[in-house]
DNA sequence: AAAATAGTGTAACACATTGACCATTGGAGT
DNA sequence: ACTCCAATGGTCAATGTGTTACACTATTTT
């Protein structure tokens, strides 16, 4: 059993001390083969005992009993040459390949210019409406995910409640409308309908044909590679994620507030289980 | 250099003493990546000293100094790809190059093995349940909307409706559950309950400190780059495409009937502006 | 508010490793 | 026989290792 799974199995039992000896080792596994507790312990910031109380709460009798488990792991990777081939390239190598080609490409279309032109926009609008496919909504609940929460009035339709829904409408309201080849009649008509209410429509979709293309300029296209038998949310997941950056770098303090607000709500409803400052964090 | 190289370029003025060192090393290159002096000199046959001079004659400071550069060696021979990768990203990255550092980690942490021993449950399953906190929701439904395409008894599950959903779960369901740091009580908790009642868990999380990873061995664990003030979906959405791709091509005929059927349906509904054939297709 | 408990670090320990130093061996040359 | 010298083995203090017992703190329970 792996050193990964092991820690898997206890990872409700450690404490916040044997969780950061956790995060070192999970980081760098180097660490546990070759380097010493006292070793292990300055890099984590902890004490020896620490480390060897981790140690035995996996199961073995000491550091040194762990240590050798791994290794024996270790040489077994190192004798048996299959190891080293299997994680070369995967079975999804022409996928993998088509998804980092529509990526770049995504990133070369998505440049400042154009993110600004769709987030200008959203950033003054009263409401944002969000329309979408079925097939291509995992773009568009990334979209909603992230503007609900750092301005208000924001909805994502769904198909079956459009009308519903978007009588509500305004000018001057923004609507962001996701559509890809073998377009939705739906989200089509729905968006030319808001177009002529006087609503600001921005478009991702996936060329100049698009019929969204022809109802506004602000707008991104995005090239969309298949997975299997169906078409990949990925480039739609990324610019939804670009343009809430954006939206956010826009809105400034307006969004932190908003966030910090929404912070203190999760807090008082015990909405996470833990609320230790986050790990990758940068804004 | 190579330890061999080393032997080999020095080895006209080897003692008989340090010839018969060398021929235990090259013969086991473990004895000196984790053995000691003692450990090696008993197994020679010679004294510790010897092997100190034997280190020494090789152009090391000494016995230490050897058996750092061999392990140096060894670290780079079975470090694996993805952990290049993950180790390669610098404090300040753009967000461009780590999401396509997360994305490359996804493919490789997603190889055949990973992906079909999620898969094969799913296969099975007569009901299969999606969880996911609010804010990984993307991934979640790229993968109900690919799956319910595909079988039948796929629901995704919202956090307000937990309780009154999954009280229909039966053992020998399959679970698929997103969650990631900050992990969202709702779903961990369920998803215990869940594994409780005997419904397979699959989680898709980000590491072996996940609540979930203590759930179950049926895994993958997904690197989560930051955008803006938020964490990217783009990782979990990749996951829950090649996941659906692998189901497909495991149910083979059954699922294309489904999507055959499917797209009656959408021709007699109208769903959709144009009927050509699609742009990207091949399975 | 007090007591019990869990978590953590400090200090002491027993032991292993290491390389410098010295002793012994065994053979070659004078 | 004797010296010389490289090769080898042994000893030992210094350092570093893993481990354990104990004390302190924070948290929870009573």
């Amino acid at each position: 059993m792996s050193i990964q799974n092991l820690i898997a199995s206890v990872n409700e039992r450690l404490t916040p001390t044997e969780l950061r000896i956790a995060e070192a080792v999970l980081d760098d596994p180097m660490l546990l083969t070759f380097g010493t507790v006292s070793g292990l312990a300055d890099r984590v910031g902890t004490s020896r005992a620490s480390i060897v109380r981790f140690a035995t709460k996996l199961g073995f009798e000491g550091y040194s009993d762990l240590q050798k488990s791994v290794r024996d792991g270790v040489s077994q990777q190192l004798t048996s040459p299959s190891h080293r081939v299997r994680h070369q390239d995967g079975p999804a190598a022409p996928i993998q390949f088509e998804i980092e080609n529509a990526m770049h490409a995504a990133f070369v279309e998505l440049d400042d210019t154009c993110l600004q032109s769709m987030a200008d926009p959203i950033v003054v609008a009263p409401n944002v409406w969000i329309l979408s496919g079925e097939t291509s909504m995992a773009g568009a609940h990334a979209l909603y995910s992230g503007l609900s929460m750092i301005r208000p009035n924001v909805r994502l339709i769904q198909e079956h409640s459009t009308g519903r829904e978007l009588c509500g409408a305004l000018p001057g309201d923004v609507a962001v409308v996701f559509d890809f080849a073998r377009y939705r009649k739906n989200a089509v008509i729905a968006a030319r309908t808001l177009s002529d209410l006087g609503v600001t429509i921005v478009a991702i979709t996936d060329g100049p044909l698009s019929p969204l293309s022809s109802l506004t300029q602000i707008r991104c296209e995005l090239k969309i590679p298949a997975v299997g038998p169906f078409d990949s949310s990925v480039p739609a997941v990324i610019a939804a994620e670009l343009l809430v950056a954006q939206v956010v770098s826009e809105l400034r303090d307006e969004a932190r507030n908003r966030i910090d607000r929404l912070e203190v709500f999760w807090q008082a409803t015990g909405t996470f289980l833990n609320y230790g400052p986050r790990p990758n964090r940068d804004a």
